[in-house]
DNA sequence: CGTGTTTGACCGGCGC
DNA sequence: GCGCCGGTCAAACACG
């Protein structure tokens, strides 16, 4: 209960300890480069606007969100999914919209901390990208919120969070 | 002993 | 109808 509106900490845990990457490090010292898009379909009557009401308060995010634009989508051909159709194509009714948030992130580790506990359910490797993509779940139980992290395809420093759904509990902090 | 991580296989959807 | 791609689950293993 202590973990209210208290403050944001990237990575504070005693027990978290990411002396692994010596090059890195402590991961907290990653830094926004750009920030993501958010599904445009869903804006119908679905007010995404909930992501930062009650499940973000990471000041980063605050700090980024007017920086809210496009991410890599011009060589890649920014082919996220073909799911744009599935929905906004004949099927103009959504029965449950998943809120889709995507982070570009300048990061040497993908294991960014954002406060909540992740757990690895499956692996794979995309065929328009050299590197695997991860796939993350919440580790609280009734929490539907999924994670995927993959890197970016041009450039590898670079790490591609994409957030779905809510979390309904608090962050560990 | 518990949890989390890992890998492979399986499945569903879509395209052709 | 089959092939491809992405996504998810499950069993086993490793580690704390």
């Amino acid at each position: 209960m202590s973990s209210d509106n208290n403050n944001f900490r990237p990575v504070d845990s005693p027990d978290s300890d990411f002396g692994n990457q010596s090059d890195f490090g402590n991961q907290s010292g990653f830094e926004f480069s750009e920030l993501l898009k958010f599904d445009e379909f869903l804006e119908e009557d679905d007010d995404l606007g909930l992501y930062a009401s009650g499940s973000v308060q990471n000041p980063v995010y605050q700090a980024n969100e007017a920086v809210i634009g496009d991410f890599g989508g011009s060589s890649t051909g920014s082919q996220l999914e073909g799911s744009s159709s599935r929905q906004g194509g004949s099927g103009r009714e959504k029965k449950e919209v998943k809120e889709r948030f995507a982070f570009k992130t300048k990061s040497e580790v993908e294991i960014l901390d954002d406060g909540f506990k992740w757990r690895k359910y499956g692996k794979k490797m995309v065929k328009n990208s050299p590197n695997p993509r991860n796939y993350y779940r919440c580790s609280v139980d009734g929490c539907p919120v999924k994670k995927r992290v993959e890197r970016d395809r041009e450039d590898p420093r670079y790490v591609i969070t994409t957030y779905e759904g809510i979390h309904t509990h608090q962050s560990s902090f």
